[in-house]
RNA sequence: GGGGCCGUAGUUAAGUCGGUUAUAACGCUGGCCUGUCAAGCCAGAGGGCGCGGGUUCGAGUCCCGUCGGCCCCGCCA
């Protein structure tokens, strides 16, 4: 190995255009590929911004071009030479410098490489496991050197927008407190306090609305999340969010804000203009016509609700779920009525993964209806059903019955597996909707309790403000999420800044006077000074990366991510601690047995 | 906590009904080669099939357990 001596880079290798040509260059990369022909040798040398071919010649140098001779995949080195345009007939048009290239007079090895387990290229087809492992090979590869350069412009966007619209960067705890509700903490032991524990923040979400509540008006953060829960290829125990509070506005203030902040990513990221404003849909919509709470409204296979018109037929099965006040539901497969028994079974599979215990089919023809079920609704009941979902012959229509949740659940799943597959979904299609007017409670049949849909912090609607005690499921929130794709990519709300109304509401979700003071005493203190009305929205940015980049999962949008089990094969964390740490920190470790 | 798919050279994969010495491609090593860029040609090395049991005359193939990867349900205000 060679040191870097006075040499100093002079080019980037993707740099090197036909303006450099006869010009001297010094260039320092990785070694891409080596093509040794004994007499000439070609190397493709890689740094972050692109290949050049160098090339190495006996007869401008025998010394340098048996040194040439030794090189290897990804060996690190510094050449000085000329650039050159390359003879006729031998340019690449695949390559940005394809037209020209750099005759090597003098070669320095920084540093030599072990054989890479893995080769390093954009197709590479290594499985995930080896590449988290040697994660800096990976990282080398052009694409996630890609997807991580357009993560930094994302970010700058957001940042540029965000301050020129008045918003503060600010900074908040990353040692906070464990408060109920929500997901599982990440815990952080205090040595100083024994026995005490800091969590790792969810969200900064009380940090931002003390901000508010502290004066500052306008406060944005991109901000590392944690969540002690399940992975999924669309989430991981940290995340980062785009972060932000303003003080006296309402809903439309904030989605307005969110909207230009999205349009400036996305003009960043892809150069496309988003038409703003956004389309909306009501909770009860979205779940309606579409079955989820994230609808993907590029295409349309709409529920639709046939409730009524079953409800008194002779097919038991849905008659007796109508009776019992839930759905039935359908959904009409356009030209599917060719589906083979086997795609059948595996709609109903789906089905049954998300708790529906069946699915009702009937293949539409020109005689009639060919389905298991025909013969127990008359004539009328399946011609309101054809004219409910728009049926024609060659057309399949599935139904679900069950309790509504169950139903919108299975035929939503299903809406969008189908969407999949039968080709509705326009490529390149960046389909925005905002989803409104949540309910503010759920009931949690597990604690028997009343939970909130978004956070215990969320304002009621004004209007439905006086249910909050007499018909607590009945009272609307002014939250709302935003919805890319069908994918969830951020959410927010109006706070509660009337100290009254937050305890009223910690009551309702099953907390004490004496514990909302012990677990959010500090918020209803602050609360009580004096407060603005206030809101705001997070945006998950890996999710939206991943969307940007057409990633299957924010793993590629991330540059260390962890496994399905939250383990990072590379750093091997988590991983067990000394006895003298454990003690200092007052813990022991009980294994399960 | 649960369901599904998958673990075979460095990598990606094939391996039939259980049957001689486990295949291939890429990569790697050596040699030849002055216009290649998926370089070419010749020669070669490299694994005992994630791990542990079991069945069997015989297991990469079958069974049980376990570990790991991915997808999903639950969970994720």
């Amino acid at each position: 190995m060679e040191s870097l001596g006075n040499w100093r880079r002079s080019a980037y290798c993707g740099g090197v255009s036909k303006d450099l040509i006869g010009g001297e260059v010094t260039l320092m990369g990785w070694v891409q590929k080596r093509r040794d022909h004994g007499g000439l040798i070609f190397v493709d040398l890689r740094d972050r911004e692109g290949l050049v071919q160098v090339v190495f010649n006996p007869s401008a140098g025998a010394d340098v071009h048996l040194k040439a001779h030794g090189l290897r995949s990804e060996y690190v080195i510094a050449i000085k030479g000329a650039v050159s345009k390359r003879p006729e007939g031998t340019e690449n048009p695949s390559l940005k410098t394809g037209g020209v290239e750099v005759l090597a007079g003098e070669l320095k090895v920084l540093s030599d490489a072990e054989v890479p387990p893995f080769m390093i290229e954009d197709e590479c087809d290594a499985g995930e496991d080896v590449r988290l492992k040697y994660r800096y090979l990976d990282l080398r590869r052009p694409a996630l050197q890609k997807n991580l350069r357009l993560r930094h412009r994302v970010c700058q966007g957001a940042r540029d927008y965000l301050s020129g619209d008045g918003f503060i960067e600010m900074e908040t705890p990353m040692l906070t407190k464990s408060t109920p509700e929500g997901a599982r903490d990440f815990l952080v032991p205090s040595r100083l306090n024994a026995g005490h524990f800091y969590a790792l923040p969810q969200s900064p979400q009380l940090f931002k609305q003390i901000l508010m509540v502290a004066g500052f008006d306008r406060y944005f953060l991109i901000v590392r999340c944690f969540r002690d829960e399940d992975l999924r290829s669309d989430r991981q125990p940290e995340f980062t969010q785009i972060d932000l509070e303003m003080s006296f506005v309402d809903t439309s203030d904030v989605m307005a804000v969110a909207e230009g902040l999205l349009a400036r990513m996305f003009k960043e990221a892809l150069g496309v203009e988003l038409k703003t404003p956004f389309a909306r849909l009501t909770h009860d919509e979205a779940v309606g016509r579409y079955g989820l709470d994230k609808p993907d409204v590029r295409f349309a296979l709409e529920l639709r609700d046939v409730t009524d018109i079953v409800k008194g037929s002779g097919f038991k099965v849905f008659a007796d779920v109508a009776s019992k006040g839930g759905v039935v539901k359908a959904l009409n497969a356009k030209e599917c009525a060719a589906f083979t028994r086997k795609e059948l079974d595996e709609m109903t599979e789906l089905a049954a993964i998300f708790g529906g215990k069946g699915l009702a089919w009937v293949k539409v023809t020109e005689e009639g209806w060919q389905s298991p079920i025909a013969k127990f609704l008359t004539d009328g009941e399946r011609k309101r059903i054809d004219a409910a979902v728009d049926a024609a012959p060659g057309d399949l229509i599935l139904f679900s019955a069950d309790k509504k949740e169950v139903v919108n659940a299975v035929l939503g799943r299903i809406r969008v597996k189908l969407g999949k597959r039968l080709g509705l979904i326009p490529k390149d299609s960046m389909s925005f909707v905002w989803v409104t007017d949540f309910p503010l409670f759920e009931y949690d049949e597990t604690e028997k309790r009343y939970v909130a849909m978004h956070h215990p912090f969320t304002s009621p609607m004004d209007e439905d403000a006086g249910k909050l005690e007499s018909a607590p499921l009945e009272v609307r929130s002014k939250a709302y999420d935003i919805v890319l794709n069908g994918e969830e990519i951020g959410g927010g709300s109006i706070r509660i800044h009337d100290q009254k109304v937050q305890s009223k509401v910690f009551g309702l979700l099953g907390m004490g006077t004496e514990e909302a003071r012990a677990k959010f005493g500090f918020l209803l203190d602050a609360l009580s000074f004096g407060t603005p009305p206030h809101g705001g929205i997070a945006l998950g940015l890996d999710r939206i990366l991943a969307i940007m980049t057409r990633s299957e999962s924010i793993r590629d949008v991330i540059a260390f991510p962890k496994t399905q089990k939250a383990f990072c094969p590379m750093s091997e964390a988590p991983s067990e601690v000394d006895k003298k740490q454990l003690d200092e920190l007052s813990l022991r470790v009980v294994k399960k047995g």
